[in-house]
DNA sequence: CCATTCTCCTTAACGCTGTTAAATTCCGCT
DNA sequence: AGCGGAATTTAACAGCGTTAAGGAGAATGG
């Protein structure tokens, strides 16, 4: 008879087969449950290791950012630019990796101090290039937040690459909208080619903050 | 005996009671029971007026959109950086009106085509500035986004203006993060004053769209 | 070596949720 | 008067996050 013990939970653990699990069912079909039975265990048994179902996803949004810095080799020697267009491209890809990605990470917050060290050094480039630290902080947190935003829409029409929620045909939009010729002609431009429109978003912010803070 | 027949529900009384209900119980909070107790009618009389729940919240972000429109006169003849500015500062305000409101607003689609008559106008706009209808979308969907992500970060440390969610005390992070003395002092930054850095980050935006598209 | 303590998990239950099916009430129409 | 549809209620269901209480097993220590 096994007489095997499967090893103690942890927060790593747990946190880890959430987001394998979101891929599967999404954020509003990951429940305790699932996560539990995924893991072998009865759903209270993860109340040992989180306080509520917000720390778990808090963990999750942190494993996430853990990802993206582990799969980002990031260069010392980096323009500035170099640095915001390399560090926003990862974090869509990262949030694009899972399924409700960017929901779930900007529904939560870091657990720790780990991601301290990224930031610091992203702030040590931007003044070492001339950059006031207040100018620092606004010029990586707008294109953060831009990220933030076009991943959480795109997510909105493609909850993963390739794979459309009903409801956003763009031929049909435009069959709609056609008391609107330019909105309805807007559509391929909003709801097609996402990869393509975020560069050209990012490319609309790297230029602004080089021109308004006159360091390029 | 009081015979007054309460008026029959309809989409709109139900949607501004909700919206009304969300400032006091946030997104969590508000339950289809409560709404309908506030309407003084059982739960499954909504699913009358509305097929499921997400129809509901739909419903209350088009709302928003008709508030924000209604409550911002927008003149034919601005340039196309008062209008980005008007229209992204009135989307701001109309999302911190409501307690989690960009959350609401960001999980939703618009029922209807009310929404076509502004972006079409906006567009026109754009296009008799200059812009080629690509780079008309490109530009306002792009302030569109920064400005989506912004508000939701801000309503996850302030749900209504001047009302702070626990844990971010900036004094408190900042100890914490003293390994860190550029990321401690940037939280200054990053965790007050948002309607100052909200600006600023929209003239980063819209300076780079000027610029990289040349229409000043 | 036994007793105690601590860690990690289970069983059972609670109140609440979104949602459905069926019955009911009320109004306008013929 | 009676029919038909619109609008709502009553009743119920499965599933949710969460809590309380207890139990098994390893670690500790006298």
């Amino acid at each position: 008879m096994s007489t095997e013990r499967r090893a103690p939970l942890d927060r790593k653990r747990v946190a880890d087969t959430a987001l394998k699990l979101l891929n599967e069912v999404g954020l509003d079909g990951l429940t305790l449950r699932t996560i539990a039975r995924e893991l072998d265990v009865k759903a209270p048994a993860l109340y040992w290791h989180f306080k509520d179902k917000q720390a778990l996803l808090d963990e999750m949004a942190t494993e996430m950012y853990r990802r993206m810095v582990a799969g980002t080799p990031l260069d010392a020697g980096d323009t500035w630019q170099e640095r915001l267009l390399t560090s926003n491209r990862a974090l869509r890809t990262e949030l694009l990796g899972y399924r409700d990605g960017a929901k779930v990470f900007s529904g939560s917050r870091f657990t720790g101090l780990e991601h301290a060290g990224q930031m610091e050094e992203s702030l040590r480039l931007f003044t070492a290039a001339g950059f006031t630290l207040a100018q620092a902080v606004r010029a990586t947190s707008t294109t953060y937040l831009y990220t933030l935003g076009f991943v959480t829409e795109e997510q909105g029409v493609e909850p993963l690459p390739g794979e459309r929620r009903e409801g956003f045909d763009v031929a049909e939009r435009a069959r709609l909208m056609a008391d609107f010729p330019l909105s309805a002609e807007a559509g391929a431009e909003l709801f097609r080619d996402y990869g393509r429109h975020f560069e050209e978003g990012l490319a609309l912010v790297v230029s602004g903050i080089e021109v308004r803070y006159g360091v390029a």
